[in-house]
DNA sequence: CAATATTTGGCAACCGGTTGACAAAAGGTG
DNA sequence: CACCTTTTGTCAACCGGTTGCCAAATATTG
């Protein structure tokens, strides 16, 4: 029982309030239950001498009621210092002013930046972001994003590992984007790695390199495939060898535990599916007292935060993680509005960042 | 209006659940506004032949039906694929389930432990964690928390930059429990900083400093007050010089941006508020020419994930921030269960994490 | 100025649970 | 078997908004 879920709430949309220092300065109402609550449309309506009704009105339906009405029940609401409860609204509406965000790992900071993006957009619609954690595991994140969909109005999955169909079901019952895969028929937000790979392999076969290794991430993952569809066909172009080597998890210690697999495997140049994975095998290649870049380049995925700390700051492929936050919000919010979804992919340019750890071979 | 919040959710702690692929395979009600509802306590009163109430009871109050009618309900609870309604259970009894928890800075990792912590031990207990970000902003804070009080049944701050007041105010409402500084009359749980501080200053003296540095966090944070205090008596019990130096913002770039004035200041040895700013700081000083730790010693704060990507890898006084957030929920949980808050603040032990970033002079 | 069209506000039902009060059923005792 | 206590299920009100429908009020038009 211990799916874990955060989620990010929205902010009240009707009159100014202002927060005096306890925020109970003049309790309107008391209720039995022991603890202070605040105003409801019931007060306002009263102060205001109108109906409850009319108040819901005015502050949710603009244009609804008249201007003058409109004033005074925006007062009212501004003396009692009024907060629309959220689970009143929800409970008739189904609306939550929520959009859901699956991630594999929270404390991987290659979600971090889609994090920010998702979030910064959703809560300029004044919209709350939910995020849940799958820990990598299918079961887990299908379970996560069932449960959470009755919650939100719309679902977005980071580097999703269920099956297509499970995301196509998901789909079926409320707006869902996804971002770092492609599946037919659900609006996705993918960066082309294309760009960024063949970027990297080309500075690689300019600095002398002819044997290439690409560390892959979880089989679950279908961002590792198309990263290395891309570094082999961009290998091939460039005229190098490529070997695809398996990385036990896409973590710095998984990146540690490869190094011996990279050795053998004879590679000068190594792009690894990920940051976590090419740090933790730079320390370790370091450790077992090889020079990054000056015996063997190293090339990580994301540009994470962090990826500038070791020595040689790690040379890599950045992809635009907080604009696949926000373009993915974007595309689920005009769904919400009645948009339709957009058929193709939406695609975000990925780019080589040239750090210290690749560069010419010296041997 | 960007006050970006995120939470974590509950799980159904009712009758066991399977979940087909689609989860609408047995529909067993269609409400009109467009989507398919999942089954309502109503559905499973008709299929089980008794009255709503009953199964509310059933789901809820342990031991108030009799086990024949419970499992008869449960039965059809599982064939309904029944999941409550959170915002239907929210508004009567105003439990949500749910716990926040602000922080400052959600791409800050020191913040990461204390959110795992938090989370793992909130779901263990089927209560979901709502993290809510300040962006190092008292009112920004302030706002949230207010906020995010009347969603959720208890509300944790981590490092919080409001003023003592408000955040009794704040508890004068509902329980709080706060991380990273002491207020009285409010349950908080604070690493005990004089342990490692004391082992780290006696350290460094004992490789042979005299001047030591320490480069302060906010102005508002209250951490960066006691560290400098420990500190302080920790130098002055080792005989060693120590000079306070401010810093711009607690990030790796208010640690470079201090470099400066680190070396002006004369000091062989320097302790951070925290893990950013040093690793920041030897970015600069190592840019600039200087050899960690040979020619300077750097000691960081908290451990944070990454501090052992940099070369040397950092050393740094440990804060068990996991076990912070731990701490906190629980205290919170047994609050919301009626028991007492704890009088003293909880204290944490900190200690001394060597790595290669401090050591000997040579000079 | 009457007749008609358009706003605007009120009534009441509803969302899906929870819970106090109470009565029916079951169990215990003399 | 009558009487009393305890258990168990039902009734109905309530939480705080939303919204379809209707009537009153107002504006427009002939």
């Amino acid at each position: 029982m211990a799916t874990g879920l955060f989620c990010c709430h929205a902010v009240y949309d009707g009159a100014v309030t202002d927060l005096t220092s306890t925020g109970a300065a003049t309790t309107p109402t008391k209720r039995g239950r022991g603890e202070k609550s605040s105003a409801t449309i019931y007060d306002i309506a009263k102060l205001a001498g109108v109906n409850p009704s009319t108040v819901s009105r005015a502050l949710s339906k603009p244009g609804r009621v008249s201007a003058k009405t409109q004033k005074i029940i925006e007062d009212a609401a501004a003396e009692l210092n009024y907060q629309v409860n959220p689970f009143a609204r929800a409970l008739p509406t189904g609306r939550t002013q929520t959009i859901g965000l699956i991630v594999a790992d929270i404390t991987n900071p290659t979600f971090f930046d889609i994090i920010r993006g998702a979030e910064t957009t959703g809560s300029a619609r004044d919209y709350t972001l939910v995020l849940a954690e799958s820990a990598e595991s299918p079961e887990t994140e299908v379970t996560a994003a069932r449960r959470l969909l009755s919650t939100v109005d719309g679902l977005i999955l980071a580097s999703p590992r269920m099956d297509d169909d499970q995301i196509r079901a998901l789909a079926a019952d409320k707006p869902v984007a996804v971002i770092n895969r492609e599946i037919s028929g659900v609006p996705c937000v993918v960066p082309d790695v294309n760009k960024g790979i063949s970027e990297a392999v080309r500075s690689l076969a300019a600095n002398g390199h002819e044997k290439l290794a690409y560390v892959a991430g979880p089989a679950r993952s279908w961002m590792t495939g198309r990263r290395w569809e891309g570094v082999k066909a961009a290998a091939e172009w460039s005229k190098l060898s490529a070997v695809r080597l398996e990385s036990s998890k896409p973590t710095v210690d998984g990146g540690r535990q490869v190094a011996r697999d990279v050795l053998e495997s004879g590679a000068t140049a190594v792009i690894t599916y990920n940051d976590l994975l090419a740090i933790g095998l730079m320390q370790e290649l370091q450790a077992g007292g090889m020079s990054v870049p000056d015996q063997i380049s190293i090339v990580g995925f994301d540009d994470i935060f962090g990826a500038d700390f070791t020595t040689p700051a790690l040379t890599t492929v950045r992809s635009p993680l907080g604009e696949c936050g926000t373009r993915a919000v974007t595309i689920l919010l005009d769904m919400l509005q009645g948009h339709e979804a957009p058929g193709e992919a939406v695609r975000v340019e990925t780019e080589l960042v040239v750090r210290g750890s690749s560069g010419r071979l010296l041997a």
